[in-house]
DNA sequence: TTTGCATATATGCATTTGCCTATATAATAT
DNA sequence: ATATTATATAGGCAAATGCATATATGCAAA
């Protein structure tokens, strides 16, 4: 799937893996994050496939870089990709559900106060998006040139990271006061 | 965290890799899923670190079976997991949101479509949340015997599937919406 | 002065994951 | 009669993931 972000975002233009890792910190973070030795692998890999081809870049006060840029090949991978629908729904996997599931038998003070972190991380996360706007992640995205309709879905994508952070906060803040009214009806 | 899920039920009763694999099906499934080869793997691997214990019960008229115990070493590392706070949210992987960043270049009606089966997917997932209460989850635990604590917290991850569900529908149809006017605008 | 940070790429390794296949038996459905 | 499903365990393999480490340079901060 990183191969496929890879490609989407050489597509636009050419880029080297510290550019792409830094426009994915901007960009896709909320949903789609790779790390930097990943994205070196996963080039390489997209080269061998033909997919990519790289040119090395020489730079006197800087380390050489290694320029990427989508083939014909690629662009094919690429489109055939959003091209092919999703047939099932995402299987995520959530930690914390998997600790509150699973804590009942620990005095309920310890999963409460990680509720209450937890409740701290996302409201500072929701403030982060909702202080961003498509200009920013346009700017942070190296100006790529975007026509009207990728605006559009850019925007909407950061619209899910907020959706989902509004949610998470109004969960963590029932499933306190649910935990709450319990323990206070127990003492 | 697999093993973290297997030593939870564990601490409940013991189990068999074949029934933890339908337990996890009828409660953790939203937030965690672990194929059947996976959770053998990761008892075997349990079993190794001093977490379980196993013993190998004949049967007459089914395929022997080898049921899993929780020891102290795995109820130490449970109980370790449970009260070690996450200090950061979990970051997701949503290949769908990832394929609407890039889907600009294309025809929209192609990514249209693809929306609104997963607004129809996730539309089918609502309802069968909707229709589930604790007590199913109760039985489908195989009676897990569960203080009221527990249950509160069960009922909690339940809520989060239903939440996540409909602000997921929410957002598919707003994005569907801002996508089809754009059209309407172009054409 | 030295420490750390930003730029830039790369390798190594252990673990996790997903997916496929094999094996065995009994009951059920077509 | 035959095929599928449910029960039950397990091995193999490729890919993805995460994390640490190595290397190299210039610049800014402490």
């Amino acid at each position: 799937m990183l191969k496929y972000a890879l490609l989407g975002f050489l597509n636009y233009r050419s880029l080297n893996g510290y550019e792409l890792k830094q426009i994915m910190e901007s960009s896709t973070k909320n949903f789609w994050h790779a790390d930097l030795s990943q994205i070196y692998k996963a080039l390489k890999s997209l080269e061998a496939e033909g997919c990519v081809v790289s040119s090395l870049e020489h730079q006197s006060e800087r380390p050489d870089r290694r320029n990427y840029e989508i083939t014909e090949v690629g662009q094919q991978a690429l489109h055939n990709w959003l091209a092919s629908p999703l047939t099932t729904t995402s299987r995520m996997k959530e930690e914390l559900l998997l600790k509150v599931f699973f804590s009942g038998q620990l005095n309920p003070e310890t999963i409460l106060t990680q509720l209450r972190l937890q409740r701290d991380l996302h409201q500072q996360q929701l403030a982060h998006y909702s202080g961003q706007t498509v200009e920013d992640v346009e700017q942070n995205a190296s100006s790529l040139e975007a026509p009207a309709l990728d605006k559009i879905l850019w925007e909407s994508t950061r619209r899910a990271g907020i959706l989902y952070e509004k949610m998470y906060i109004t969960w963590l803040e029932e499933t306190i006061a649910s935990i709450e009214s319990h323990g206070a009806g127990e003492s």
